[in-house]
DNA sequence: GGAATAGTGTCTCTTAGACACTATTCT
DNA sequence: AGAATAGTGTCTAAGAGACACTATTCC
């Protein structure tokens, strides 16, 4: 793998420096809406626009360590964050400085606090979704395929229950649902078919204090089960193919 | 991104060097059992043990370019692999000499020829899945991962034809689910299946030149489709749950 | 002729989704 | 009372899979 290379010539010492980063789409749902953690760049290139929190790899530590130090920098890390590696990209020309290979990660996260900007960002914000500035680097591309994703990952994994609180009810879940995907499900269905599947959630025996602030009987209250894929999935509604 | 973290003073050339690497997990089929690339390696550390073929990026090549042309050292490159990234690994002891962070790349080939060994490695073979040796660093976990990749991608693309011919018999195509995925497929069944998905497989009007060895009528002969997802999916048989 | 294979027909069971309906709670 | 919501019942269509069957080809 790499001696190998020493004898065909490619000393890695002899090389222009190589830098490592991780990169976080950390998403969370607030007021309804999907929310992105982004930092405003206080330094050139991009001075003044808006990136993905990250930063360099450490010497001692691992790449997913490192991905939620970055995170736990701007937010303080909450419990029960979800992280996981999502690509790299090295193009030659991605920073403008030297080679910067990015690791991106990421997060889903339940209502966590407004960011502090970190010392290395101007400022940090969740910012929604649909409303948002085009972003510093290539972070446009990593936001995209992180929030494809996202949705894919609500299909086939109980993940969805990392955006609420420890204990939902069922129409808090089918809320997580209708905004990552973006599309309104039905209430009836929806709750039959996610108590039909075996572990993704589990009575508590509790209910809401009262009904919904428009009126509706107590509902029941639950947690995640213990199930890490969901048997059978829950699809997506079927978006209707370009194709003839 | 990085700006910030001069200012933290992390100044990523005041590091240890940090190397980026490139391993592939290279898949074809032969003799009708899943086949991966590997290579013996010549140098310490793990001299003489097997590992996934992979080497330094160069300074002026993107992470897909190093990856097919570290699969080209080893086979030449056959004009329709298929390559695409898997995950990075960046733990700091994974290599005994330096910090190296390793992008690994899964590919799906047909038929490909015996490898050469590269200038870089002691040989290099085509080995079956089912009878491999424990290989170097962390290489049975990424090989482990790329099975489960690969296992999966059959589900819901069609890259199962590019292990097979340009043209090619439902059966053959079955010949690779069943390969890929280790369990035997209803053959009734899987025809059908296959035919009703759209743009899955589109038929040539050849058929072979003649029935199977052991009997049986000529087989119509398929190409490839242009669907790049498959909707319905062609699921793996349900592995019963352990949980009760 | 006998065996193996390609391809089709048919039936059952499960699931997605549409729709309807009851019961509960808020204003 | 009226509106909104939680949760359940029922029907239909589609797909997965089991099984049966015909037609074709090799030995």
């Amino acid at each position: 793998m790499d001696d190998s290379e020493f004898l065909a010539g490619y000393d890695p010492r002899a090389f222009p420096a190589v830098a490592v980063t991780v990169d976080v789409v950390a998403l969370t749902i607030r007021e309804g809406a999907l929310h992105v953690l982004l930092v405003e760049r206080g330094e050139q290139p991009h001075a003044g626009r808006w990136a993905l929190p990250g930063g360099f790899i450490r010497p001692d530590e691992d790449l997913p360590e490192a991905a939620a130090r970055e995170l736990a920098e701007e937010t303080g890390l909450a419990p029960r964050v979800h992280i996981e590696q999502l690509a790299s990209y090295g193009a030659p020309g991605r920073d403008p400085r030297m080679r910067i290979v990015s690791v991106s990660y990421l997060a889903f996260a339940p209502r966590l606090p407004d960011p502090r900007a970190g010392s290395d960002a101007a400022d940090a914000a969740w910012r929604r979704i649909d409303r948002l500035p085009e972003l510093a680097f290539d972070h446009d591309r990593i936001l995209g395929e992180g929030l494809e994703r996202a949705r894919a990952k609500l299909e086939y994994t109980p993940l969805a229950t990392t955006f609420v609180d420890e204990t939902f009810t069922i129409t808090e879940l089918r809320g997580v649902y209708e905004t990552v995907w973006g599309v309104p499900l039905h209430a009836g269905n929806f709750h039959r078919k996610v108590l039909s599947v075996p572990g993704f959630v589990e009575g508590t025996g509790q209910t809401t204090e009262g009904g919904g602030t428009r009126g509706g009987p107590r509902a029941r209250l639950y947690r995640a089960g213990d199930a890490r894929l969901l048997h059978p999935a829950l699809l997506r509604p079927a978006r209707e193919e370009a194709a003839g």
